[in-house]
DNA sequence: TATGAATGAGGATTCATTCAT
DNA sequence: TATGAATGAATCCTCATTCAT
């Protein structure tokens, strides 16, 4: 990515996070980027073009931190205590591109379709590791398809949660409490025993 | 609600889940109704207003489900499994309204902050029987709010679930599986002893 | 004139002159005058009649007011001063009226040009007296039309001052700095001598 | 003033003038001057911005052919019969643009109370005239701000006057007649003495 | 006489895209 | 590579008018 197309990447991520996709303007991009509006178009074909791109990039980063990690980690359980993490502490640091995403996986149209595919291949890695789990006795048998949708929504959502507290919360405390959360339920124990 | 207000308010949701709410146009929306593009101004003061009226029904229309079934339970527990398995159906029975719903929480212009004010309060069903759970000792102790969050999320992009095996998805075992997950966790436990 | 339309009238006068007859709305005179916007149509044929009812209604009214006053006085000159005293006082009483018909003088669509016509034989009457007034020698020879137009305009634009002005203004004052200036003219004229 | 803002001014005055500014639609306007109507939203921000190009471009030019003449001229009554003079022949001129003009001057709404405020501002010019005229005892004591108001609509409503007689009307004789009149008013004088 | 729900033609405005420079 | 003036299809919304009651 040469200099003028990242100055239009982050500027897209911009306002396009600020005012939806579809308020967004190709002015207003070009005038955050600090380009000319023609310049948009010499590097992207389309406004449907620079989405794609947005999300491509972001997606690939967020499975290259997750790869990077468990890359040596030997235990699945471990393997998907680190996945919470980085996705948790991810959904804060790229928050605007976060919310770019989580704006799109809803539409039946073509675009929407393509993206909700990237998204299944990011699932797949969880839903691999949920096989390991499984296997390893280290997880409950399960639907794996059923629990990394329920389990990449349950950690997508937490950023409405990041609205409503506005913005001062931990990724630390959400991180441990969904992992909490995650493996042993919400299921009182008596602990004095 | 009049027999035309009713007649817009159903094509509304047909076209805006089809096609997204910034891709529906007006007339669309009157050809589907069935009404002349300037009865959908007689009715509605704009195309927001169609949007904000659609959510709020749908939104009463959950609540109100779920409080005629939970009002004479008594066991917090109970209660927080009914209100997965009536999320489960009606993000099933209402999937159109569900992804309209979902495609307008993420932005940050003021209609998408007064759709989450309308979640929020929402969510604080679930946190106060959450409340109640952990009064009773039926539930462990847990940030309520993060845990509300979590678990709207959850089952909500297990919508995305459904587009991924083309709608061939049983809401029993949808909420089953939710269920046994979020009070037990994923952990493995050897039930052999 | 019955109550109801009386009370249309009383409406578009008051709206008319706040927003100008083409951003006025049916909708907003029935509301005014208190009447379902079918009730307008009953008493008046289209939007563009109840101009015409109004503008005729108003030049009716001060031409009578004027013929009533100079009915039975024999000097020229002093039927002109009564002219300007009417004129004056009518700007007054009937603002809004006014405001309405100096907007509807200057276009040329057939509706204006009918308004037009109808302020000529306004200014047949002022020009009536005018050739009186030369005959008499109380009057310079003058190009009467060309007099009747400077005169009606010179009145009528006094609104402007009057705008300027927020509407503490004297219209007695007016009438007479009117009369000196139209009779003697702005010249300096020694009265020392 | 680019060559394109300029073909759209001109089509503009033109268009307007013809069917007034609220029966004039942008597609007209962007026909006449040969641009698409596109264009126009390219050089102005809306039909309302059009409207003030026009009334201020139009006074600009009044207000400086005004003063060039009127610059090195020492006899204040000199100056008002130039100004006179001038604005007499911009009136035959520039009738479309006056048209225009004076079916704005009427309105109670924001954009009308900023068109008579660039009135004043022209009328300020008389005043100061006038007042120079009192000092130099060339003209009468009077009401200065009362006197540039019938000045002004005295000469406007002329055009009046120019509708009447289908055009064919002779601008030296207007100025000349309305000099006579403001001075020395129609009050007979006898000649023989 | 009076109503007001429904109409649909009309108009202002937006904005992604193109292209000559 | 980059520009920005120009485009025009698309879209929201307005509002005078109609008509069944």
């Amino acid at each position: 990515m040469n200099k003028t197309k990242e100055k239009i990447f982050n500027a897209a991520i911009d306002i396009i996070s600020q005012k939806g996709f579809y308020k967004s303007t190709m002015d207003e991009i070009a005038d955050k980027a600090g380009v000319a509006k023609g310049t948009l178009y010499y590097h992207f074909n389309s406004k449907d073009d620079i989405l794609i791109f947005l999300i491509d990039e972001g997606l690939s980063l967020l499975k290259s931190q997750i790869l990077e990690k468990i890359n040596h980690m030997k235990n699945s359980a471990e393997k998907l205590r680190e996945i919470i993490v980085v996705q948790s502490n991810f959904l804060f640091k790229y928050k605007d591109f976060v919310l770019i995403l989580l704006s799109q996986l809803w539409g039946k149209e073509e675009i929407q379709n393509s993206f909700r595919e990237k998204i299944y291949d990011y699932l797949k890695i969880i839903e691999d590791i949920i096989d390991e789990g499984i296997e390893e006795k280290l997880i409950e048998k399960c639907d794996k398809k059923l629990l990394s949708s329920a389990f990449f929504g349950m950690i997508s959502s937490l950023i409405i949660f990041q609205f409503r507290n506005n913005d001062v919360i931990d990724p630390e405390h959400i991180a441990d409490s969904v992992i909490e959360y995650t493996f042993n339920g919400i299921h009182y124990r008596d602990k004095s025993l």
